[in-house]
DNA sequence: CCTTGACCTTCCAGTCATTGGAACCCTTAC
DNA sequence: GTAAGGGTTCCAATGACTGGAAGGTCAAGG
């Protein structure tokens, strides 16, 4: 298969294949033409890839989650030592932006947003 | 006033400072022996745009918040605009995230995390 | 047989906002 | 004189792609 009906089958732009392909996270093989030529695992794990990225995993997380998938003696504690260290960085993402989120709602609420200058977004940035 | 107290006085690490002058956002005067020499006014737009940043503002956004916070002529609507614009992209990403966790802590729920191989994780990301 | 268009290849550069390090200069105190 | 603790510049790396250039390959149509 090559690399555009592997970027159909598993989501991931042809740009995206070959970068995984160049960092060693897949390694498809290779035609004599010198085209990648995809196998059906290549394409499950490119989806594997592309369903872990959705849920914010680093391409190292990844890197981990596939070794452990092909790994059939692996202890699910491994796993699931990865995706609770993770989800805890995006609950802490999530209190961040919250935070973000409600002080700039107060103070995109605050200003009357017209022709004049007085503004109270730009009053709290330099600092009231 | 060197960079060591501009950073101390701003919350800014001397390196971002540096940044900051090479792309434009502020420029310092400088000394006879060709050090930075920053005036209150310099430190006071390097907490303004620390205090931007800490919202979540882009390198860009400050710039143009800085701007509209220098001219006098203003219109508040251009700096709501901004805000607004800003915030609905945090709000995007918080609904992002939260599926994200939504998700990722169902797995991690249903994980057992022992020794065994079985893990509905990997599970989910190899495609059910 | 030739051309056209849609593939494919590699390599280089850019994104964003820093941060680290190397190599070197300046100032102050002892 | 020298050591500590500033300062300077420039280059390279981070993460995860993405765009583009220059060129090779392949199937179909004239």
């Amino acid at each position: 298969m090559n690399i555009k009906q592997a970027a159909e089958a598993s989501g991931l732009p042809p740009k995206t294949i070959r970068y995984y392909e160049q960092i060693g996270l897949i390694k498809p093989a290779r035609s004599a033409n010198s085209y990648r030529d995809f196998s059906e695992t290549d394409v499950h794990n490119l989806a594997f890839i592309a369903r872990a990225r959705a849920l914010g995993f680093s391409i190292e997380d990844c890197r981990a989650l596939l070794a452990l998938y092909e790994d059939k003696s692996r202890a699910s504690a491994d796993v699931k030592a990865i995706a609770q260290r993770h989800l805890d960085e995006i609950e802490a993402k999530i209190l961040q932006l919250a935070e973000m989120r409600d002080t700039l709602s107060a103070l995109v609420l605050a200003c009357r947003g017209n022709h004049r200058p007085d503004c109270p977004i730009l009053a709290s940035m330099s600092g009231d």
